[in-house]
DNA sequence: GCCTCACATTACATCGATGTAACGTGAGGC
DNA sequence: GCCTCACGTTACATCGATGTAATGTGAGGC
């Protein structure tokens, strides 16, 4: 049985309230009683019920991260730098899969795990408007992306402006047919829709007619189903001069293609990709993409966060985070 | 202000007891009175408190899950697996990282978050026999991987065998300079070991001598790390018939270096993973690997790990994940 | 009609840590 | 030498859910 505070008190001789005001330090303990104390839970090996400590105070140094697919290396490194960086001010990350279940995204914004976190980083596909009943009490939420939800606060990246930055860049490589890969038909996915505004306005700056041939659909984010799309296409439409895939993910299950089929990158047709996962440097040829500091976004986020739970009642507030077209092998001749 | 069992109580004309008892369905309700708890419930939207529950059980329902760094693509898929496997039981999933400090693995061991979670899935790099000092009692722990660790449950995969049996299959095809990738000679990461253990094991079968010259030790097991270390050893060696990378990842980096150097795979070099991640499929081209399934190996951590939260003080036990050489076009001709 | 028995329900205590308010105990002032 | 004051320390209540043991209620048997 693990010792409790009574037991280290027994053993140092005083009242439970003393050990306890010796570990949080705000009420002041003399010299030698913090020492005895010390030892006591030293010697009794004792830690904290930290359940107990959060029912008590209301607060259990726990945050949720939410995220669709752990699995893909986008909510990967978004995950590990949440993680890292939760850790560093004391916060344990719990982590919620949404990907299966977009019902998922709404229940745990309404009721964040009882109580047994504190707040919650969500990072949602589908969440729109309507997603939360005005008049319930949200626990403290940041969203991360490119969701439209005003009522929580959000850490995002300009999608519209990054895919059109990206599809100049492509453009000013003299290519003009530039196709776009990723575009959800069914379920709206907010980033798809963003990016694929973001391309479209491009287009029209660089003087080219909008030709809806060259946008491909595709089910879901992934190499898999980004392969398969994009086989499926070349089946039956002639080869894009540019491809632009609205994740990395997606762009390497292009490449992979690509390469199957004989197509050289970027001779044949200059590939893209957005998030810069850490294998975008890698691929082959290495990939041109939207960067960003997901580092930063997590710091921002678990900032945004922390102020919530301090003011529940503070205007939302909306962070964006800088981003830069890193162009690799996949685009330059 | 959140609702209590003892306001749903209040409203159903109820004790708070019974609240609990419909809750729980251990102890008989009334059909009646079960009907005007679970109103009550509903119009207040109540919502349980797992802080006080916790306290109350003495279980929190959630484990938590230690894994080197969530962002590499191994450690994302066990982690997708073992959330996904672990919430379809109820379970919820705290996640850890120890990478940037090994101590964090001991630490993780003889604590185990204060009672906030019930048991650990632990995926050790360094932890070895000594990691425990006897006598203290662990919390319970499932084990993932190579480590020689016999205090604690564990599900492995063979690693000396499958580095055999991927050794003797690149053997098969007639390749004899074949060289590894990944020992680490300061941090002795147990996996390293092993693999290269199979190995050597494989090339006396071959009845290829040993040659340390084909042994390229790398810092971390990352695509970057791997990356520097096969172009250092290109600029001052000769190519191998055949390139046995530790991890898929390392392979990633591997095939991106040999790409920019023109060497042609797998005519001029095969290339060989170990994990079988999502991207081994698409790489460039598609990775022969070991593959085993990772669901699986979530599977029977939960398992083992349930088993040891009812009976603390079971024989240790050991699961074997089965694994596959599934072989691609990185060393197919 | 009385007693028994079963079963739903209740009051109370409990898990461990901590805020509150009361309580010593010593030093310092006069 | 008495009183004040400050500061460290203590007893007690509390957070919310639930196990335990006791209570209440009704049906069924004779």
């Amino acid at each position: 049985m693990r010792a409790t505070v009574k037991d280290v008190a027994r053993l140092a001789g005083v009242s439970p309230k003393t050990v306890s005001n010796v570990m949080n330090g705000i009420v002041p303990v003399s010299g030698p009683t913090r020492f005895r104390v010390e030892q006591a839970m030293a010697e009794l090996d004792y830690v904290p019920n930290l359940s107990a400590r959060g029912l008590r105070n209301g607060r259990s140094g726990v945050i949720a991260l939410a995220l669709p697919d752990l699995g893909t290396p986008y909510s990967a490194e978004i995950a590990h730098s949440v993680v890292e960086v939760a850790h560093e001010q004391g916060w344990s990350v719990q982590i919620e899969e949404t990907g299966s279940d977009p019902t998922r995204e709404y229940e745990l914004m309404s009721r964040a795990r009882s109580n047994l976190v504190d707040g919650l980083i969500l990072n949602p596909v589908v969440l729109d408007e309507s997603a939360v009943k005005v008049g319930v009490s949200l626990p403290p939420v940041v969203l991360l992306g490119e969701v439209s939800q005003k009522l929580a606060d959000r850490v995002w990246v300009d999608s519209v402006a990054a895919a059109r930055d990206m599809t100049l860049a492509l453009g000013r490589t003299g290519r003009r047919r530039i196709a776009v890969l990723g575009t959800a038909e069914v379920r709206g996915s907010a980033a798809a829709i963003l990016r694929t505004r973001g391309y479209q306005a491009a287009l029209g700056e660089l003087g080219i007619a909008l030709d809806d041939s060259l946008i491909i659909p595709c089910e879901k984010w992934s190499p898999d189903s980004a392969a398969r799309a994009l086989s499926a296409y070349l089946d039956s439409n002639p080869v894009p001069e540019a491809l632009f895939c609205f994740t990395d993910s997606m762009a390497i299950g292009a490449l992979s293609v690509l390469w199957k089929r004989g197509l050289r990158v970027p001779d044949d047709v200059a590939v893209a990709g957005f998030d810069d996962i850490a294998d975008a440097k890698y691929a082959v040829p290495s990939l041109t993409t939207v960067s960003f500091d997901k580092r930063h976004m997590a710091r921002e986020a678990l900032r945004l966060l922390t102020e919530r739970m301090a003011d529940r009642q503070g205007p939302q507030r909306v962070v964006a985070v800088d981003y830069e077209i890193v162009e690799r092998e996949s685009t330059s001749p």
